[in-house]
DNA sequence: GCGACATAATCAGCATACCCCCTATTCGGC
DNA sequence: GCCGAATAGGGGGTATGCTGATTATGTCGC
């Protein structure tokens, strides 16, 4: 940022002097890193952006992987059950499903015994795919938790487990049995 | 190469036989809550479900109420040195922005010194708005932060900042100075 | 002063993630 | 067997968050 400017730095004061002098100490108080909700997106963002760099050679993103890695241990689910096993919206659940099968990683086929469901399992392809990335995601696990101890990687991903499951009932994405 | 084709219409336990057994052991042992990030993307989907139940009154989103509060302590900011304050990326600022001002929370005007630059600040309309969250924004954090006890919830906190501090590098939308 | 580079914003496009509402199908009570 | 409730999926709409390309403006070396 440019702090020499001087015009700048006079249309701050005069906004400053306008701005509500309480407002400002409240917000003081409180500010952006102290502030729970706001870290663990940022959080999100890092993880992303560090999961895109090891994994940018298969184009997979974390959602994906996660629909892949399910499907290799429950082939044929329906689109229901994927939403609750991953904990994403079920529209959403339909998306990604459609990417992945336009790259030829997954197959989808409706259940003749319940003509409402569509299933979903992986190609030959999606499974050595999912197999070969194995390696990166342990990379980006690797890289996003290293300016922790192992002690503290406990710590954190016990408290990380208690706050998802004790909350797990908030919104539309709920997890299944497994959290 | 599937074998078998012809079983591919019946059940999944049939499915199951086909499936590469390797796969499936290997997905096993790293299922999806023992990830960092899975477990750190499904506590955003809560804490974002959490804010918007308590926060519904306002329709004002997380990242939107970050915005609000940057702008109450830096009025006259331009997009770029938001979208650092805030961590969003540079694209998301104008955005968010555009959304605020359609509903008369904030005004933005071309900087005269450097006419590339917009800089924005909240309306007294705003202003009202930011400080009347504040109360919303608490139980929100108190609500997604509940299940730990006082000790726990440093701990976290202190975790999560170490991971935001340590990998800000990462991405396009780095923190500035504040973390 | 001019040309090379840097910076601020914008645009188009994609992927996640949610909502509400709709249709098709199945299931349960009678 | 029939009708209403429940369920699976989809369509349309919105918000976040990224990438890459482009435009307008500033700044600096010369």
């Amino acid at each position: 940022m440019a702090q020499g400017s001087s015009a700048e730095a006079a249309a701050a004061t005069v906004a400053e002097a306008v701005q509500d002098p309480e407002l400002r100490q409240l917000m003081e108080r409180l500010p952006l890193w102290r502030r729970p909700g706001f870290l663990v997106r940022r959080l999100h963002q890092i993880h992303t952006a560090i999961f895109a760099e090891e994994c940018q050679h298969y184009e997979i993103t974390p959602v994906q992987y996660a629909v892949l890695t399910t499907l290799s241990l429950r082939p044929g689910i329906d689109q229901a059950g994927l939403a609750q096993e991953v904990g994403i919206d079920r529209t959403n659940v339909a998306d990604v499903l459609a990417r992945l099968a336009q790259r030829g990683l997954v197959k989808r086929q409706r259940n003749a015994a319940d003509r409402r469901a569509v299933l979903a399992r992986l190609t030959p392809e999606g499974e050595k795919t999912t197999r070969a990335m194995l390696a990166a995601m342990r990379r980006a696990q690797e890289r996003f938790l290293e300016p922790l101890d192992a002690a503290e990687r406990e710590q954190f991903m016990a408290l990380l487990l208690r706050l998802v499951d004790a909350n797990n009932g908030s919104g539309r994405a709920a997890l299944g049995p497994a959290a």
